[in-house]
RNA sequence: GCAGAAGUGGUGGAAUUGGUAGACACGCUGGACUUAAAAUCCAGUGGACAGUAAUGUCCGUGCGGGUUCAAGUCCCGCCUUCUGUACCA
């Protein structure tokens, strides 16, 4: 019998679904493994080989966890809202829902395919109202959230509105808004209803607040900061601007230090937690406030993190968006002020970025007070202050900080020198540990430690300052004027957010005509007829019933795509509860994630916002553990490996002078011989003008050898053949350059030796159809080859469906495992599957003799069990330090090695099938129940490691001569450092080597290595 | 600019604590089988030099230094590439 992997394959496939393989039990008696997946946006294009790396990954390292008797959960499932779909409706009318079945479908037969050990029956989709229910259920448990800092944690809302009726704010530490007032008991109770409800939304942990957004017209919707790259929307390329609205806002900032300190407490990769750490951007230093000259009620603060340069202050910078500017602007200065203001906010956010070096800026004419100094201090605004950073204002310290040295310089503001010994004549002095400070009265001679003590302290007890812990991290908006999103349970009584009591959610998406913004720019749940709240009925009822008496209307915005994945991972714990959102048995038992796989593109976006739900889960006592995921690996890109053709650019000698080039006359050469072609293009020119000269001379002249010039001559021929059949009589050679086009090719037309189907490729370019291609002397054509990002445009995709129809599965798996290790980018090339898809032939080879199955039960020899236990030692090793693509290398070996030996013993090769089982199960599968057993192999223990069948008597050791090895010595490592060096020096080599000298040093190492020096 | 990762044959990569550099595979070369091709199998394959040959010598892990009996691996300085991030006060 042939190893044939189609039909092996499906019926594995067929077995495992029918047999629910792969469900995870509730025994909560069992040890727990949790591996899973980030969450796939199911796209329209379906997958390339380069998704599926991480999935084969954790699905080894899944069924590996199996074997070792754990009860695994290893589910998978869609976060199937998103952007693509609803551009797709936009253009089409087709309703996402509908696209997204589709593509969901392709998705799943491509990842059936590829035999995955998924617990389909846990399957979650976040476009389910049965899923979103839950989303929607968290956001009600946040807007019922406060973030109380004495506590460092998240409490019911219920416990702030105590506070308030028994003392007034004066007892209140919470994260909130920047623009609360403060109140007494008395005052809260005096309150309306309305004001109570307006004052709590300035605590809660989800808000309704105006905020700058990033707006995309393009896309007609807010953009997060991690969807925009460069100043433009991630997804399309869109400009964006800022703009202000009233949107829902995520109080996350409450949890930036809890979000910092966590990433000590989680096994992550460290890349991953410093961009985490970097996007928090905490910041140490002082809140400083400067009183501004002739305005009493105009006050400046600043965030600093050296308030100990406080003295070297010479003037104040205002980012031009700073609500001040207007106000303290003086008659002479407003021109030039509203000037520069006015051309800021015409710049895009991009050129801002782009334009660094130009340094700008304007005076405003008025005057700070230098709290300490009481000096005045000119007053400026300048765009290199970002309105949405810290207060949006800073006091600049020329001789410590470059971009206000470089403010200074270029305006002519003094630089006053507040550090001992530095010469501040070039350059600003940042190194805070060499500062010493001078000039600077009470902080004279202090070093930067001290005086940032010492000046918080003075600052404090003036009441002009405070010492304060700044973060970067920004509160995220959370809603989106788009339709294929989650809807929020809110309405509106009299502009104030009430929140649809728990028990009636899902509130499900309305149907709409059109999936774009109404024409008065409200979002598409605008265009929704069926969109009101009936508060008696309970019920989502028609617009027209609204009368704001017991009917409102509802939130038309929807949330953005990581609502959804930030709970996904705990829900899989229990995913067909419809009473909870996960049992509290369940989520005790499995806890959190063990171990995450996935891209490192999510780092700032999904990994931080689900880490904050979870912290505030964990807050609210929903969750056992305040991380969610333990360990997390990020896979490596697959590249692919791009094919080009060289389509000659230049001109041609034509016969007829005045002819004009035709550009479907075309000349494409192969990549051996333009490279021929570059390298000795003076040669070509000089044959082209006919010099003769002696080949003695060509010789000399460009440092050839005689079989180049020969090549050289063949390929001329050639290129002057080519060209008479277009037409011409040669190409017009130039010295020193050959023009030339390179061109993708579709690499499914290109072998393994870089061979181009040249019929194939006219019929795919028809603009090629008349070019002659210029091959090289063996009738072959050559494309040349360079790694790209696996896409579309390059034509360097390669599919896996393709790969499963002719090596199958396990090939497949296998091959992208051995392409290298798991976190690291590889470049895809398809010819290298052939070697694993031998390895499984062979496989296949060490129990079928033909179409006989030939398994022995004879006793194993010493060979054969070395063979099997050094495989079983280092394959779990592998699989424990993520080491896949050594593993496949071992098994190769190991398969070598046992077909030398030509073992066909059962007690060899049943332990063979359980190691490669994880890596390929297909196969092994089918040779588990061909040798006899009923059951699947996916839970038969994982064979146990003997050290004994390993133990050697003698040892091969290198012999080396001052570090280099001469030759290798067969000796009893039962010898003694003493017996080896008397046996090495005995040597015939030994004293070949020394040539009669007498070592300084002999070196041994038992059970090493041996070296002789001198 | 800052942070992180990586530079090893023609290619992907291996060498887990400093101890035989290049495992395993692709590709290439030669051979067997075949009318032929594919598939399969066998042998060789880092470079240079010497030798009919067995074999031997030298060079070799981005570059330059250093530590060590011994360095791809450790230390110092530089170069290149990739990834992330950026007027963050």
């Amino acid at each position: 019998m042939q190893y044939k992997h189609q039909e092996i394959e499906k019926k594995w496939q067929k077995y495992w679904a029918e047999n629910q393989t792969f469900k995870a039990s509730d025994d909560f008696s069992k040890p727990k493994y949790y591996v899973l997946d980030m969450f796939p946006y199911p796209s329209g294009a379906g997958l390339h080989v380069g998704h599926p790396l991480g999935y084969i990954a954790s699905d080894i390292y899944a069924r590996y966890k199996r074997h070792k008797g754990f009860n695994v959960l290893h589910p998978q499932g869609y976060d199937s809202f998103g952007l693509p779909a609803e551009q797709y409706a936009i253009q089409t009318g087709q309703h996402p829902a509908k696209t997204t079945e589709a593509n969901i479908t392709t998705y799943r037969r491509q990842l059936d395919q590829i035999g995955f050990s998924f617990d389909w029956s846990r399957e979650v989709r976040t476009s389910n109202p049965e899923y979103y229910k839950w989303t929607q259920w968290i956001f009600i448990q946040l807007f019922e959230s406060w973030f109380n800092n004495d506590s460092n944690k998240a409490e019911s809302i219920d416990t702030l509105i105590e506070k308030f009726s028994t003392s007034g704010t004066s007892d209140v530490n919470a994260a909130c808004d920047d623009d609360v007032e403060s109140f007494t008991a008395e005052e809260w109770k005096a309150f309306s209803d309305k004001k109570k409800q307006q004052v709590l939304l300035q605590y809660r942990l989800t808000f309704l607040s105006d905020t700058e957004v990033n707006w995309c017209p393009a896309l007609g919707t807010v953009l997060a900061n991690d969807e925009i790259v460069n100043g433009v929307s991630e997804r399309g390329g869109h400009p964006v601007v800022r703009k202000k609205m009233t949107q829902w806002s995520m109080r996350i900032s409450a949890y930036a230090q809890r979000l910092l300190d966590g990433l000590n407490t989680i096994d992550w990769p460290q890349p991953l937690k410093d961009s985490q750490t970097n996007w928090i951007g905490r910041s140490q230093g002082a809140m400083v406030t400067f009183e501004v000259d002739g305005h009493a009620e105009a006050k400046i603060d600043v965030f600093t993190t050296r308030p100990d340069t406080i003295f070297g202050v010479s003037f104040m910078t205002l980012a031009p968006e700073h609500e001040l500017v207007a106000k303290i602007t003086t008659e002479e200065q407003r021109a030039e002020v509203e000037a520069y203001v006015e051309a800021t906010a015409k710049r895009s956010e991009r050129d801002r970025m782009a334009d660094v070096k130009t340094i700008s800026g304007a005076f405003t004419g008025a005057y700070a007070i230098h709290p300490f100094s009481g000096e005045k201090v000119q007053i400026w605004i300048g765009d290199y202050v970002l309105a949405s950073y810290g207060t949006g204002a800073v006091m600049a310290v020329p001789c410590g900080d470059q971009r206000d040295y470089d403010f200074a310089k270029h305006f002519g503001i003094e630089i006053p020198n507040i550090f001992e010994g530095v010469d501040i004549s070039e350059e600003a002095f940042a190194d805070k540990e060499k500062t010493i400070i001078a000039n600077s009265d009470f902080l004279n001679g202090l070093s930067y430690k001290k005086a940032m003590k010492r000046v918080i302290y003075e600052m404090e007890q003036k009441g002009i300052g405070y010492g304060k812990i700044n973060y970067r991290l920004r509160d995220a908006v959370f809603s989106r004027q788009r339709y294929w999103g989650e809807p929020f349970p809110v309405y509106y009584v009299d502009g104030m957010p009430q929140m649809i009591d728990a028990k009636h959610l899902p509130i499900e998406l309305p149907e709409v005509e059109k999936y774009l913004p109404t024409e008065d720019g409200r979002p598409p749940l605008g265009n929704a007829e069926v969109w009101a709240w009936d508060t008696e009925k309970a019920t989502v009822v028609s617009n027209d019933l609204i009368d704001h008496k017991t009917i409102f209307p509802l939130e038309l915005n929807t949330m953005p795509g990581w609502a959804g994945s930030s709970q996904y991972f705990n829900r899989y714990m229990d995913p067909r509860n419809n009473e909870e959102i996960f049992s509290k048995d369940k989520i005790d038992y499995w806890k959190q994630v063990d171990l995450y796989i996935g891209g490192s593109e999510h780092a700032t976006g999904h990994l931080l916002y689900a880490r904050f739900w979870q912290k505030f889960m964990f807050d609210r006592g929903y969750v056992p553990v305040d991380e969610f995921a333990k360990k997390l690996i990020n896979q490596g890109m697959i590249l692919g490996t791009s094919a080009f053709v060289h389509v000659y650019d230049g001109g041609f000698a034509s016969r007829n002078a005045d002819s004009e080039r035709d550009s479907s006359k075309n000349l494409i050469i192969s990549s051996e011989v333009l490279s021929l072609i570059m390298k000795n293009i003076n040669l070509f020119t000089d044959l082209w003008k006919n010099s003769p000269q002696k080949e003695q001379d060509i010789y000399l002249k460009y440092k050839i050898d005689k079989d180049t010039l020969l090549r050289v001559k063949k390929v001329y021929k050639r290129l002057l053949e080519a060209a008479e059949k277009l037409d011409y009589i040669s190409i017009a050679w130039l010295r020193d350059i050959f023009p030339i086009r390179s061109i993708h090719a579709d690499v499914s037309f290109v072998n393994a030796s870089d061979e181009l189907d040249i019929e194939a490729f006219k019929n795919w370019r028809p603009e090629f159809k008349e070019a002659e291609f210029v091959t090289e002397d063996d009738g072959t054509f050559k494309v040349s080859r360079e790694v790209e990002k696996m896409s579309k445009s390059k034509y360097n995709v390669v599919n896996p469906d393709d790969i499963c129809e002719e090596f199958g599965a396990d090939a497949l798996r296998l091959f992208e495992m051995f392409l290298g290790p798991l976190e690291q980018s590889k470049p895809w090339k398809t010819s290298g599957i052939s070697g694993v898809y031998s390895f499984l032939k062979k496989l296949w080879k060490l129990f079928y003799n033909g179409d006989q199955l030939e398994v022995s039960d004879a006793a194993p020899t010493k060979d054969e069990l070395k063979t099997l236990h050094k495989t079983i030692k280092k394959v779990e090793e592998d699989i424990e330090n993520f080491s896949f693509n050594t593993s496949v290398s071992t098994f190769m070996i190991a398969v070598n090695e046992l077909t030398a030996q030509k073992c066909n013993k059962r007690d060899i090769l049943e332990p063979l099938l359980v190691l490669i089982s994880p890596y390929a199960p297909h196969i092994a599968e089918e040779l588990w129940s061909k040798l006899g057993h009923e059951n699947t192999i996916s839970t038969v223990a994982f064979p146990i490691f003997d050290e004994k069948h390993l133990v050697e008597s003698t040892k091969n050791y290198p012999i080396s001569f001052n570090g280099k090895m001469r030759f290798t010595m067969e000796l009893s490592l039962d010898l003694n450092k003493e017996e080896i060096e008397a046996a090495v020096m005995a040597h015939e080599k030994t004293q070949a080597q020394l040539q009669g000298r007498t070592p300084k040093k002999v070196i041994v190492v038992p059970g090493k290595i041996v070296n002789i020096v001198g």
